[in-house]
DNA sequence: TCCTGAAGTCAACAAGTGTTGGCCTACACT
DNA sequence: AGTGTAGGCCAACACTTGTTGACTTCAGGA
C-alpha cells in the first residue's frame, strides 16, 4: 500500500535519526535506513539527495532550555543539570550529536551551533558580562556531555548505576559554581601566558576535515 | 631497503594510533594506516591478524597517573587535573580512546577498562570507603573527559581558547570534591531509592550495540 | 475511459573495504 | 657461490557503500 510523500519522508527521518543516534554517522547506512522506514534506498536519496543532507535533515534540534531567568539564582545548576538529564532521555537528539560529533567534522560543527546558539545565549542573561559567558558555557556543556558520555556512550557502570537524583545532587554544585561562581585566578606558580590567543593542539590537530569555519563561534563579540 | 619486523611492526602500529586518534574506528583503514607507514596493507595483516586485533595492540595504554597520596590532600585536585592535561598532549592514548570508544563496541570496553584498572583503585586509596570509589572515579572521568571532548575533538571555540592554567584554575575545585568533598543527599523530593547503589567499574556489560532496534536500551530507565 | 504524475522498485555502477594467497627478492648463512 | 627464509609486493576475492537511472504501479482528474 502506497503513503504519501510526507509521510514517508518522516519515516524516513525517524529511521535516520534512531541509526544515527546508535551507529554513529559511517555506520548508520543509507541501506539500513531505508530498510527500517520500509523503503527502497533509493527513496532516501529521492527525497534528501544525498547523505550529508539527511544527516543535516535529522539533525536540526531544539535543546528546549528552560529559562534560568524564572529559576532562583542560587537553584540554577540544579535546574540545569535537571533538564539535560530529561532531555537526554527525551529523544535521540543529544545521542546523535555526540555519536556523530566525534567522528564527522559536519556533525561536530552541528553539536558547536546547536551550544553556541542555544546554551550561551542562556548564559549571557544569567552573568554579567557577556565576555565571560562563552567560556562558561563550556565549562557547563564539558561536565554534561561528560556525564552524558560516560553514562549513555561509554556505559561506565558506576555511571550508570547512579539514580537521576544522585547525578542532580553531585552535578549540581559543579554547574552552579560554572555558571554563577567567581572566577578563579589562573595558578601562580605555572609558566604559561593566560591569554586567550593560542590554544593547545590547534597547530598539530591533522584535520582530515577543513577546519576553516569559525561561522559557529560560541563567542558573542 | 629492508627493515626488521620489529621496525616494520612499529612503524604500523605508531601509524596505527595516529589513524585511530584522528578518525575512529571505521575510518582508521588498513589501507591508510599501510600507506603511512610504508608498507602494504597486506603486511598488516600478518603482522596482527586482523583489524580487531591491530586496535587491541594499538590500544594498550599506561595512563601513568601520578600517585596522589604523594600530594597535599588539599591539592589532589589540582594535581590530578594538569595530570590529565598533560597525559592528553603527551600521545594519542586518550584521543583514541575517545573517537573510537564513542562508536565501537570493543573500543567502549577497553576504555573502561583502563578507566577501572587505573582510576579507581587511585581513587580507592584516597578515600576511605571503597564503595564510594567506582561513583567517584565515575565523576572524575566524566568531567576530565567532557572537558577533553570540548576542547579537542568537539573543538568549542572557548574550550580551545582557554589556557592550559584557566582550566585548570576552573577544573580543580570541582574534581577536589569529587574526589574528597562530602557526599551529597540526593535531592529529597524525588522519588528514587535511597540505597546508594554502586557498582564496581570492572562490571561486565552485556552490549547490542548494533541493532537500532535497541536504541531505548541505551537509555537508563 | 485514458492519461498523467507521483510513489515505489530493481538492477546496476564505481569506488572502497577487510582479507587472502601467490609470487618476488634481498640478505645472512653455509 | 648457492640457498633458505624472512620481509615485502601484487593482484585479486567477496563484500559493502553511496548513488544513479530506467522501469513499474497505482490514484485520481479529464
Amino acid at each position: 500500500m502506497r503513503r504519501s510523500a510526507e509521510v514517508t519522508k518522516a519515516a524516513i527521518l525517524a529511521a535516520a535519526r534512531e541509526r544515527f543516534a546508535t551507529d554513529g554517522y559511517e555506520k548508520a547506512t543509507i541501506r539500513a535506513i531505508a530498510t527500517d522506514a520500509n523503503i527502497d534506498p533509493s527513496m532516501v536519496m529521492r527525497y534528501f539527495g544525498n547523505k550529508d543532507r539527511l544527516f543535516a535533515a535529522a539533525a536540526e534540534f531544539d535543546l528546549d532550555l528552560p529559562d534560568l531567568n524564572a529559576t532562583p539564582r542560587d537553584q540554577v545548576g540544579t535546574a540545569l543539570v535537571r533538564h539535560f538529564l530529561t532531555r537526554w532521555q527525551a529523544d535521540d537528539a543529544l545521542q546523535i550529536l555526540l555519536r556523530t560529533g566525534v567522528t564527522n567534522e559536519a556533525a561536530a560543527e552541528r553539536t558547536r551551533v546547536v551550544f553556541a546558539a542555544q546554551l550561551a545565549p542562556l548564559i549571557i542573561h544569567l552573568v554579567g558580562d557577556p565576555d565571560q559567558a562563552p567560556t562558561r558555557a563550556a565549562l557547563v556543556a564539558s561536565q554534561m556531555l561528560g556525564m552524558a558520555l560516560c553514562r549513555y556512550i561509554l556505559r561506565f557502570p558506576p555511571a550508570v548505576a547512579m539514580s537521576d537524583d544522585e547525578v542532580i545532587a553531585w552535578l549540581s554544585p559543579t554547574i552552579q559554581s560554572y555558571l554563577t561562581g567567581e572566577r578563579p585566578d589562573p595558578h601562580p606558580l605555572s609558566r604559561t601566558s593566560s591569554g586567550t590567543s593560542n590554544a593547545p593542539f590547534t597547530a598539530e590537530y591533522r584535520a582530515p576535515f577543513n577546519s576553516a569555519s569559525h561561522s559557529s563561534d560560541l563567542r558573542i563579540r
